[in-house]
RNA sequence: CGGGGCGUGGCGCAGUUUGGUAGCGCGGGUGCUUUGGGAGCACUAGGUCGCAGGUUCGAAUCCUGUCGCCCCGACCA
């Protein structure tokens, strides 16, 4: 391809709507062109890349024997009632584009594909003969995303493979979750990027295993917390560890305090002496429920500990068999427009009455009350008293007994790990790259995609679900390989292999020597660019590293010599050779 | 949705406080010079100042409404 052809669009000022160096570079290298909010169009160049990606992803996909789909993008509505899940991803913040069509019909934009899969599998596998399956797409995917950011890497129109598998048994699930993990390991070392597997929440749907792939990276969006012997690796979401130990609180006798204006952990410490660790601190949320009840919770954590949202919705749903629709903290303004007495914030205790929430206009009128393990644990503290300005020493058995007890805190950087004391987490951010879970029976079961068992039984498939966000794996590896002049592609998804640049068109030497080479990479396979244009020298130089070819061949004052310029484009390393050689090294690498 | 910010030639911005009829840099075009790290000079094209109302002799600037975009939080590949 010839620069001079390629509608090679590049910018010298950072765009301002670009926050993130990825962002940046995408743009200005003349990748890709935002058209309106998250929502971008993929340019000639962004094409090649996601080209080179999807031909990796089909590679490992087809060598674990998943076959490859297309399925629709519009889907009926009634699928996704019937799995349970149209109003969740329709309703309030669902993230599902939808629309009536003429005849009145209602369609979702596919955000994601277990509904129409499963039901294919549903007709199409009859017999456990037939099993086990996995299928897999690549495609574009429509989320309407709450806040749309960062360009490719939260965007509401992006390119995804997704692959569901199809189990007589778990056992058989599990196996072929392994084989993914491979496949995907496989995937991201072959497209030259960092990945690690963490754990990942596996939701509300419970128990079953889940990892994600994470391109660590700075600007990364998720939090994860690793061992340093590297054995161990978690979202902060799922992170588990050892907590730091407390220390009894010496006073002899349980007592009120007086304590104004020490409303906050940090006051409240200064001013008794003691330690957070010793604290009880209670946190009052409200939870939508999927049945639209709004429960009030009431959470216990030790002082110095923070409560994992995910966690604890968890633990809800366990409870009440509801999933969770969104869980906030209680606020003052909350407490009025319930038309409730004040609450004492600052100074809550664990056996807050439910007495305040008497008369509420929508709420339930009893808390839900949990304790994390590492209040559960403290056999003397300080906790509020329900009364403004004052606190009190206390034990639980005073307090009338232990609430239920549950992990949700968050597992913090320095914490020990639990496979070995020994270990610390520490703490990494990461861009979530891909996604691999064993569903279980949750969408066949809701579904009715049964098939006959060796025993003439029907029964729900098992089912696994396996995702890479294959334009966002793009930006992260622009993300994670960058310098100051621009983008280093991994040349396994680079646009180009190599480009030749001509360094002065005007000389016809240069530009015979520089056609010749050219021709000769195409000849020997290479993806080869060659930069025709009528600029100079240093405008190609400079476009040539902003679009982060990884090699660079310079036709320039040496051709008379007969020599040319080798740059390695990652590392800056420069040779001057004979074409021949030059041509060599360059098949010797890639 | 809550909080913050911004909409002015293709891109990055100034001008808005204090109303007087639009400017800078980059980019585009033409010509000459230059030619290995985003060249120089000259000429040139390109804007209903997001949109709609209003105030005023006069609005990019003041007022009202509206649309769009970006950043922080809840969501996820």
């Amino acid at each position: 391809m010839r620069v001079s052809r390629l509608m090679l669009v590049t910018l010298r000022d950072v765009p301002a709507e670009a926050e993130i160096i990825s962002h940046q570079l995408l743009i200005r290298g003349g990748y890709i062109r935002r058209v309106t909010s998250g929502i971008y169009a993929y340019l000639p160049l962004m094409w090649r890349v996601l080209s080179k990606i999807t031909a990796i992803v089909q590679k490992e996909m087809d060598a674990t024997g998943s076959l490859q789909t297309l399925l629709p993008q519009l889907h009926p509505s009634e699928l996704w009632h019937r799995s349970g899940r149209w109003h969740g991803y329709t309703a309030g913040e669902g993230i599902m584009f939808h629309l009536v069509d003429r005849q009145g019909r209602e369609l979702g934009l596919g955000p994601t594909h277990e509904e129409v899969i499963t039901n294919l599998a549903g007709e199409l596998l009859n017999s456990y003969r037939q099993l086990p399956i996995s299928l897999y797409q690549i495609q574009t995917k429509f989320r309407d995303e709450i806040r749309p950011r960062f360009g490719l890497m939260r965007s509401r129109e992006f390119i995804m493979k997704d692959a569901y598998s199809f189990h007589s048994n778990e056992q058989d699930l599990q196996s072929t979750y392994n084989d993914m993990n491979r496949a995907y390991k496989n995937i991201f070392k072959r497209c030259g990027v960092e990945a690690i597997a963490v754990d990942a929440d596996s939701g509300a749907i419970g128990g079953a295993a889940s990892q994600e792939f994470m391109v660590t990276a700075n600007s990364g969006e998720d939090l994860i917390l690793k061992s340093t012997d590297g054995k161990y690796a978690a979202n902060l979401e799922k992170a588990v560890s050892i907590p730091s130990k407390s220390k009894d609180l010496d006073y002899e006798d349980f007592k009120l305090l007086d304590t104004p204006n020490q409303s906050t952990i940090n006051l409240l410490c200064k001013e008794q002496g003691i330690k957070d660790y010793q604290v009880i601190k209670v946190i009052l949320l409200i939870a939508q429920l999927e049945n639209a009840q709004k429960q009030p919770l009431l959470v216990s954590i030790r002082g110095d500990q923070e409560l994992n949202e995910v966690k604890l919705s968890n633990a809800l749903f366990t409870e009440t068999g509801q999933s969770v629709i969104s869980i906030s903290t209680i606020k003052k303004e909350d407490i009025i427009s319930e038309g409730l007495k004040p609450f004492p914030f600052g100074y809550i205790g664990p056996d807050l009455s439910n007495e305040l929430l008497k008369g509420a206009n929508s709420w339930n009128q009893t808390f839900l009350r949990f304790t994390d393990k590492t209040a559960a644990s403290l056999n003397k503290f300080i906790c509020g008293s329900n009364q403004l300005n004052q606190h009190r020493i206390s034990d639980w058995k005073a307090l009338g007994g232990l609430p239920k007890t549950l992990e949700i805190r968050n597992a913090k950087e320095g914490d020990s790990c639990l496979h070995d004391p020994n270990q610390k987490l520490i703490a990494t951010r990461g861009i979530e790259v891909g996604h691999i879970f064993q569903l279980g029976r949750k969408y066949s079961q809701s579904l009715k995609a049964f098939f006959t068992n060796e025993k003439g039984i029907q029964i729900p498939f098992w089912m696994g679900c396996y995702g890479i966000g294959i334009s966002r794996l793009a930006q992260a590896a622009v993300e994670q390989h960058h310098d100051e002049l621009g983008i280093c592609w991994p040349i396994q998804i680079a646009p180009f292999e190599a480009i030749v640049v001509i360094a002065n068109m005007k000389d016809t030497l240069q530009k015979e020597l520089g056609e010749k080479i050219y021709s000769l990479l195409k000849e020997k396979g290479v993806d080869a660019l060659i930069d025709d244009r009528e600029e100079r020298a240093g405008v190609k130089f400079k476009d040539a590293d902003l679009i982060g070819i990884p090699w660079r061949l310079v036709v320039g004052r040496d051709a008379e010599k007969g020599q040319v310029e080798l740059v390695r484009r990652s590392t800056k390393e420069k040779n001057l050779l004979t074409p021949e050689t030059a041509i060599n090294k360059i098949l010797e690498e890639i």
